[in-house]
DNA sequence: ATATATACAAACACTCATGTATGTAAAGGG
DNA sequence: CCCTTTACATACATGAGTGTTTGTATATAT
């Protein structure tokens, strides 16, 4: 019965894919290991072989998404674009990615509305702070650059920029997972994060918001 | 052995109490009743006598907050100010709870960190998005009088302003509770606020700026 | 003054998840 | 070709929490 290498590792993604229908289903700690392994056609033998507990389960599934959102950070922050250009490009692959990407709202709405955060798992919180650290540098040495060029508007500057952007996205995000938006409010959320966005750029008129497609459509569930 | 009325509302607020405490410090699932009852200082007995089960102690506990937060935005929104006045007062409100009273913190991190909303606990979700349906109305209907007043800036209508404002608060509060910011962040969280608010302001200049005092401070824990 | 409902405490019965220990068949290295 | 390790399945031991039932002293209504 014993299962070559890569055989393991197929059933190894098979429990994590499990785990995010369980957790999503039944939240983390009501998930019992052996209704993973029950879907995951495995026993919890084999749950036990790859992962340590329940706590390692879910940062192995934060740790996949971690991995995305890395390189979604670096495709758009490292390339050449004016500093604000990134940002906005960064928040609609963001959005995008929530729209589209049915894998991604379930790890993150797992990650808001289905996990206690304490005990063992404030590992977990951690690994999350780890990537909203990260978001938070990009966009203050972005909104520094667009702020020393001459590219930020009056009234703001690139502290109260970087944290009010922050705010936002974390917000929009929330909020859509929370309580599950619907493609509508999809539509206002692109506006509004095109409004925002303008609203950041000096001398900006109304010229700003074409480079937002707010036509593209995404629905929810 | 048996209590007045009067001994008997205490009792239950001393049960509320404790289950906030020990909510906050283990998770609501990890809760048990147990354990609430000696924080409480009394048996399980007390409280399968007031509440049915831990939901409705949760319900209770949110209940309560839910109260104190109607006051507020009837209290700010009911007034004669200007709209985006009334806007304005109501957020500096919020985050000025925020900053001040530990229970009103307490709580919020409960809901935002502590708690799986599956299974029954969805009707306690259901409770907050009363809340927040209420939030977003009355922005909408804030920001839709400053549009027809002519008082919303270009670049800006109701929707977007309305949408983006309720996303800024949702992430300032949800970072607010999930990251645990310290007193400096606070600051920058304001002043993000100040500059948002004035983007919305039709021909605002740094004047708008004044009406938020960023000088008053707010520790965190 | 007494009967009843109240406000709990104490005891019981039951489920269910977790961690670990042991079994085992086949893969893969030498 | 054999030995070891891998990749699980099975079995076991244990604890912890929940809902309910029963007991009881006393406030309160009549």
């Amino acid at each position: 019965m014993r299962r070559t290498k890569s055989e393991s590792e197929e059933t190894r993604q098979r429990i994590l894919d499990a785990a995010e229908t369980v957790f999503l289903d039944v939240g983390v700690s009501r998930a019992s290991l052996e209704r993973i392994a029950t879907e995951a056609g495995v026993t919890r033998g084999a749950i036990y072989w790859h992962f340590a507990n329940k706590k390692e389960l879910l940062e192995a599934i934060i740790g996949r998404v971690h991995g995305r959102h890395q390189a979604v950070v670096a495709r758009t922050f490292e390339g050449g674009a004016e500093p604000l250009q990134k940002v906005l490009d960064w928040a609609l692959e963001v959005i995008e990615a929530f729209a589209t990407e049915e894998h991604t709202r379930k790890v993150y709405t797992i990650i808001v509305t289905r996990c206690e955060y304490v005990g063992e798992m404030q590992q977990a919180r951690r690994l999350q702070q780890t990537m909203h650290d990260t978001m938070a540098a990009n966009f203050q040495s972005a909104f520094e650059a667009a702020e020393a060029a001459g590219q930020l508007a009056e009234g703001w500057n690139a502290a109260s920029a970087s944290i009010t952007l922050q705010c936002f996205m974390s917000g929009l995000l929330d909020n859509w997972l929370r309580y599950d938006f619907d493609a509508d409010v999809a539509k206002k959320l692109r506006a509004g994060l095109a409004s925002l966005m303008a609203s950041f750029r000096a001398g900006a008129g109304l010229a700003a918001l074409a480079s937002v497609s707010p036509d593209e459509g995404g629905g929810t569930t």
